[in-house]
DNA sequence: TTGAAAGCGCTAACAA
DNA sequence: TTGTTAGCGCTTTCAA
């Protein structure tokens, strides 16, 4: 009773007599095995309690079947939801999905790149940290073919595909309704100005203005970190302001609540003094009075799409690859700022 | 120039004159080899671009040095709060995390089980799925000492360690709570009660009932699925009882908060008609008007807290495993159950 | 302190 | 259609 001992495909070979070869064949969709040969193989494999050794497998072939997922943080709805829709890909077509956090540090970012190299991982989706500088630590993935996508915070690099929304169109989108709400002095709430999302918010921000004959004025453009406590900081510098701005534009939801209900406890009303706008359509959104209107970010879609392209281009190398796929965002108005 | 092969011990040793065997032994931390020798291998190594092949090396110990977790969903800020806690120690420990999503579904668990099985996984994390009904899907894992965690939602299975709350406690606390404040009768939003977590926290209720001297009325209990559609149900449940009652103890917050909106919609005072209390302390809690008082989960301690007791029993098998580990829980009282 | 050599379990080129 | 054989790159006895 070797019940402990695992079970090879020499095992099997021995059991029916026949080469260990042809075990390995009749495993799997090999063309030019007999039917039957194969039908008994896998009866005899199941009934023994065969396990591939993947270890093996991962040798000879030099593949891990893994796909790496660097990402900033997973504490956010948004990011979950990513996840989420990666595993989901990754799962059905037969990948798994390690997964590592850079807590926002490009140093940490370095050192994920690295493990996951050595995981032998045969993919790697990224998302920025925050201050990321420049991609030379992704070298040496790209030196070994291995493909990279980036997703959300991304940087251009030349034979990695993006995967992104049009930030600056929906930045233009969110501002622009402001204005055509009856805003004239409106705030934005940005992040850091050298990751895309943002500069691009912004960018849309100051179009919208343009496009209305509104003066861009750098005054009313906040930087900080896009937390709870951003928000709150900001709705400080906005009660602070010489001129009362009556409209906020901010790159995420969180601080666009954290903002409003410090506004809201200042005696300010929403949205007729100030109306407010955010970023991400998080579950707070919904839930914040009045409630918030924001940009839908499709984050499940973006993971689906990531693992997709990542998957097909892994499966076929052959494939040509796109350079950037843009995704659909929607403006979605709700009480935040309708004043008309 | 063949910068492309990858490198192996072979390469060093041919390169340093040595034999493979002292330079695998140079690169590890193995006793009685001289130190210059090391020395020089560890620089080679550098200097020639070398990178272990985790394939070869995986093979011959047999270990992979990857942790499974199963999840039902990665849709939460709760789980993601778990999974970012756990991600954290894996990998300042040297492990990787794989991770898979289980959708609620006792078959899709099953299937986790095998792949993780298949990707030759160390050990493996759980939270079971909504409808798991037995834990046979186990015991191959369990047959190859695989060991196994369990939290949140757990099963006693002798040989496992359990990660959770005091589930009890926090419903009596809670109920309690609403008891002091003036409310007899009192609903509660209770989950899958086969499910340790919800049938915990409504045994936890009916303790405090009962210690206050109030019946316990089975017609209080609501059951569903903890959803936003499952808070709103409750609520026109609530509003349809004959006799109305005046405090909700929700099983989580998404469901409390969607209620709250409702009956607020329908004209009923939070916390003076209705005093609520909910469960996990997500962000949502905090927004919503009035602020809700919760159980406070601590999901990031908790997923340390399973992936270094993990750990520690992949690295010192003969450490001694504890068969249940209870965190410490909080309940944080706000403004939607303050009624004195 | 180092080297020789066997083998982990699988795959694939080549032969039969 | 099946078998033979030679590794993939590493670790680990055993011997020197």
């Amino acid at each position: 009773m070797p019940s402990d001992k695992e079970i090879t495909i020499y095992d099997i070979a021995k059991e029916l007599n026949i080469s260990p070869a042809t075990v390995s064949r009749g495993l799997k969709d090999h063309p030019g095995i007999r039917k039957d040969t194969k039908r008994k193989i896998l009866e005899a494999a199941r009934k023994m309690g065969y396990q591939q050794n993947t270890f093996a497998s991962n040798l000879r072939s030099k593949r891990s079947n893994t796909i790496g997922v660097i990402i900033p943080r997973l504490n956010s709805y948004f990011m979950a939801t990513v996840i989420a829709g990666m595993e989901k890909v990754a799962n059905q077509r037969g990948y798994n999905l390690i997964i590592s956090q850079t807590q926002e540090s490009f140093k940490k970012e370095i050192a994920s790149v690295n493990t996951m190299f050595n995981s032998r991982i045969d993919g790697l989706m990224v998302s920025l940290a925050y201050d990321t500088g420049d991609t030379k630590h992704f070298d040496l993935l790209l030196k070994r073919k291995i493909p990279i996508i980036f997703f959300d915070r991304v940087l251009t690099h030349p034979g990695c595909t993006s995967i992104v929304i049009d930030n600056r169109q929906a930045g233009f989108d969110a501002t622009h309704h402001l204005i055509q709400q009856g805003c004239s002095r409106i705030v934005h709430i940005a992040g850091n100005l050298s990751r895309n999302v943002y500069s691009d918010r912004l960018e849309g921000y100051k179009q919208a203005l343009v496009a209305a004959g509104i003066p861009f004025d750098p005054a009313l453009v906040i930087n900080n970190s896009l937390s709870e406590q951003g928000g709150m900081e900001a709705a400080q510098q906005i009660l602070a302001m010489p001129l009362r701005p009556d409209g906020i534009f901010s790159s995420n939801d969180t601080s666009a609540v954290a903002c409003i209900s410090q506004l809201k406890a200042s005696g300010i009303r929403i949205p007729q003094e100030m109306a407010v706008v955010g970023f991400n359509n998080d579950p707070i959104s919904k839930v914040i009075e009045p409630n918030l209107s924001t940009v839908h970010y499709p984050g499940h879609e973006m993971g689906e799409v990531a693992a997709s392209t990542l998957i097909t281009k892994l499966d076929q190398p052959a494939a040509h690859a796109l350079n950037t796929i843009v995704l659909r965002h929607e403006l979605i108005v709700r009480a935040s700022s309708i004043r008309k």
